[in-house]
DNA sequence: CCTTGAACCTGTAGTTGCTACAGGTTCCAT
DNA sequence: ATGGAACCTGTAGCAACTACAGGTTCAAGG
């Protein structure tokens, strides 16, 4: 008994719009349709989605995803090449981490400055005037 | 002697496009014109600019800062209000923190069990492929 | 059988914070 | 006077979705 797209979407926590976007961008293969035109999901097509979930919730882009895929549909992955996205995707996220971790102690600092007073002479405000050059790199967000 | 877009780019940081389109989004005042219709910024842009290129190095959105430059413009504003607001991002900085350990957790973990060898069956794709759970919430990127 | 209303359909526009053109004008040093 | 760097406006693109509008289909109850 094949998913309609709300069932899919509540089975993998994917939200309706997103799975439809999966497919408009190639990510997901267009399904087979109801008589109607509902779209209807097998159990491939929900292996796949939650394939692409859990990539996302792991931080891996939608491309990194699609080259996870292609490896896996090409079905002559090997492990050494998954390893090496892996890896890859992990140094990024040790650099934001050591990102945010800087950025945590410049805010952390800031905030102790203040004294919370009712006056306009915030330390903070002070820190974000003056020109001199901060922590390292921008930001993700 | 006014600074022109380009002289202000280097002075800041900024790159110029952006500089145009903090202008049209309202987050930095149009500035005064030459004869020809160049842009020329005085002291108080260039300052301006700078808290606002900070204020994106620590990690505050650009509507964040609209708050922080609304309390200042004010000239009402208090210690208190600034604190607050920082107090604020800053566990949202915590917050990305403990998702991004989390993260690393993961990734590492399953990135050691790959043997790296030239086979078709890796861990790694096994893991995504699970319907599992796994780790808490989603990611900003 | 018919009606209702929830779920589905397509297509387009908006979000955030920029960046990258295209096609034209101004500035300033020679 | 001229040439080329720097500037101008306006629009479209990026990631990864989300949020409509305006219409169709499905399934359960009467």
């Amino acid at each position: 008994m094949p998913l309609t797209i709300g069932a899919l979407s509540k089975n993998t926590g994917c939200n309706i719009e997103t799975i439809r976007y999966y497919e408009r961008i190639g990510l997901l293969p267009a399904p087979p349709r109801s008589a109607g035109g509902h779209r209807l999901y097998g159990e491939v097509l929900l292996k796949r989605l939650t394939f692409i979930r859990r990539g996302r919730e792991l931080g891996f882009t939608l491309d990194d995803i699609r080259g996870l895929l292609g490896l896996v549909d090409g079905g002559a992955y090997t492990c050494a090449e998954v390893k090496a996205l892996t890896l890859d995707h992990l140094g990024e996220v040790r650099r934001k981490l050591a990102d945010l971790r800087r950025l945590e102690q410049v805010l952390t600092h800031m905030a102790e400055e203040c004294d919370g007073g009712a006056v306009p002479d915030c330390p903070v405000i002070d820190a974000l005037f003056r020109a001199t050059a901060g922590p390292g790199a921008g930001q993700s967000r």
